[in-house]
DNA sequence: ACTACCCTTGGGAGCGCTCCCAACAGGAAG
DNA sequence: CTTCCTGTTGGGAGCGCTCCCAAGGGTAGT
């Protein structure tokens, strides 16, 4: 059943070429093509050469199963989002993430998988066939709630993994913003625009950056005296939807500013202002969070904290991908990387006036 | 080296079993338990009980690349952009595309893999890496070219794909949207509220999609008998900047209304237009193409063509995976499915002053 | 009783690669 | 001359799986 010879199709089909064929073609031993495959050093300068020209010619390629199966590497990270989809394809936090670690892989010769656990089939089924099948040397997580048993999981299985977002396990490596000095700087720039009654849409409690946001925004009101009053936090989803329910609630409690941890959600909530016949900045100042290109294209433009997301996502497969190449010996601290907050001042909350 | 044994994990080192060993404590032999993971009917149910019991205590999981090294299978396709990354993660048309084509695959046990084919060592270097190595099982293509390689090569190749966006070719399966209809619908729309100076700002023209909604403005004008000016159509390439450059260059030429090829491109020509101290629609109307989440948060909110992406996007996989499971005979014609056009019109056009 | 057939099971072979070890050549050193 | 080492090369073994074939046991038909 098997077509040998020298040409890499036949009839029309393409035959994929082995080792031991290439050996043949360059009259040399199997073990001598893979070690000029693996640049290993060990070669005689000459027949390195004719190898790779009948490489060259044969248009070559290894057969990544057949390597994987022995080396126990596959070349393969995922991104792994535990999230549901809808959230997770109209934010554009995501593309810039998934940007991010593309650039990474596609540099450093890796490839990417996609990977969402929200399968009907349910996330430990999701799970043991990404991650346990082998498919996968390492995994990039982002957007996981903080007590998410994916973390712990993969943590047992000893995956090498990366986390986008803060943990508290020690052990977890992690890229993080610091979402906390963000939102204070945020919310403080509304208090010294002369706010009192500043509410906040937040993010999931249960997810880091949504429980750091609100932190922020306590800090904020605390450092300059201001009372929390507890009515004007709601608790959104990073979504749109959410976001307008809970403007529409805050809308009927006389804020005169409003705080949103997502610039999605910051649409969200300028919608409702609108349709409440209401001004924006005038009547309500309006301040998001992530600067993602929607920021600049509203009217009025959106004053935000701007989030370098792509080099989150691009820093985390760099830690990631540096795990696999020089694996750390059992004792060696997770690293921490935080970046640092910046405010950007538009229009939306009325400091451009 | 090794560390067999009935725990899947030896000092907290996480241990894959294999076949071999789920066969021991089945008591049974390596091609059951085989028969029994790849529910191959021939098995007596008592047995097959056994195994499966086996198989949930130890958490036993195959290994991926062994057994794509038999069966020349990774359950992985890919999905492969040509194109240079800032246009793609920062137009939502992408994100709405692997949505699509990520539910699909999650649906039926495939897993994605995401390629671009922009590196450094062109994209000759990367074709190889990621579709000859045997990675993939097949490809979804997005955003080429008419005259792109890539298709040839994958034709050559023979490497089961589709298309998102039609191609020439008789043999390329593809899913596209009825481009030059929608263009029409959108351009007469604007003709029909009595604008005669009608610009457009195009995509880019060497891809299908920028040269089909031109066609569609094209017969537009020519079956109200409008003449075509070409000082009115000016090239972008789906970006911001593009068409904000294009914009500034039509503004000086006294147009009433204004169709962008893409809904990224008309927020590019919205802000033009606001620098310009004109108004939207009584001065300059505008019209887009995608119904991006981006179209409703505008003000005014955008008229726009409504183009079903994920929707295409998870038909294009299914059409794939279908060829993957069901490989049609030589013969067969290619699949060519086109979905119909709809026109959302909201503010941005003047018909609902 | 015998033959014929099907269902069930086990084991060999082999997918294409890497890794290890042995073999050998050629020099440098004794 | 021998010994030792280093650089180079070839081939065996084996990664974990699927596929094929053969063997065994049961049932039905003659």
């Amino acid at each position: 059943m098997h077509v040998g010879g020298e040409s890499a199709s036949l009839m029309g089909v393409a035959v994929s070429l082995t080792l031991e064929e290439i050996a043949r073609l360059a009259g040399v031993s199997r073990s001598t093509v893979s070690r000029v495959v693996n640049d290993h050093p060990n070669v005689r300068e000459q027949v390195r050469e004719r190898v790779w020209e009948v490489i060259r010619e044969t248009d070559y390629q290894p057969h990544a199963a057949a390597r994987s199966l022995v080396t126990r590497r596959t070349h393969i990270v995922g991104i792994i989002i535990p999230e549901a989809v809808t959230t997770l394809f109209t934010d554009p936090f995501f593309a810039f993430l998934l940007s991010g670690i593309t650039q990474t892989c596609n540099a450093q010769r890796y490839h990417l998988m996609l990977s969402l656990l929200n399968h009907p089939a349910g996330p430990e089924e999701m799970y043991r066939r990404i991650v346990r099948s082998g498919h996968l040397d390492g995994v990039v997580v982002a957007s996981t709630r903080v007590d998410d048993p994916l973390i712990a999981r993969l943590l047992e299985d000893r995956i090498p993994f990366v986390m986008v977002g803060r943990h508290p396990d020690e052990r977890v490596h992690y890229v993080n913003f610091d979402n906390v000095a963000a939102a204070r700087m945020a919310v403080e720039h509304l208090v010294r625009l002369g706010h009192h009654r500043i509410a906040t849409i937040t993010g999931p409690l249960n997810m880091s950056s949504g429980e750091d946001r609100l932190e922020g925004y306590r800090q904020a009101l605390q450092a300059h005296r201001l009372p929390v009053d507890e009515a004007l936090i709601v608790e959104g989803d990073f979504t749109e939807a959410s976001s307008m329910a809970a403007a529409r609630h805050l809308l009927c409690r006389s804020v005169t500013a409003i705080f949103a941890a997502s610039d999605i959600m910051a649409v969200g909530a300028l919608k409702v202002i609108r349709e409440a016949g209401l001004r924006i900045p005038q009547d309500v100042a309006l301040v998001g969070f992530d600067d993602v290109p929607i920021a600049t294209a509203l009217q009025p433009a959106l004053t935000t904290v701007r989030q370098p997301i792509e080099q989150m996502g691009s820093m985390a497969a760099d830690l990631l991908l540096d795990l696999l190449e020089n694996p750390p010996d059992g004792e060696a601290p997770a690293h921490k990387i935080i970046l640092p907050a910046k405010l950007v001042v538009r229009e939306s909350c009325g400091a451009l006036q």
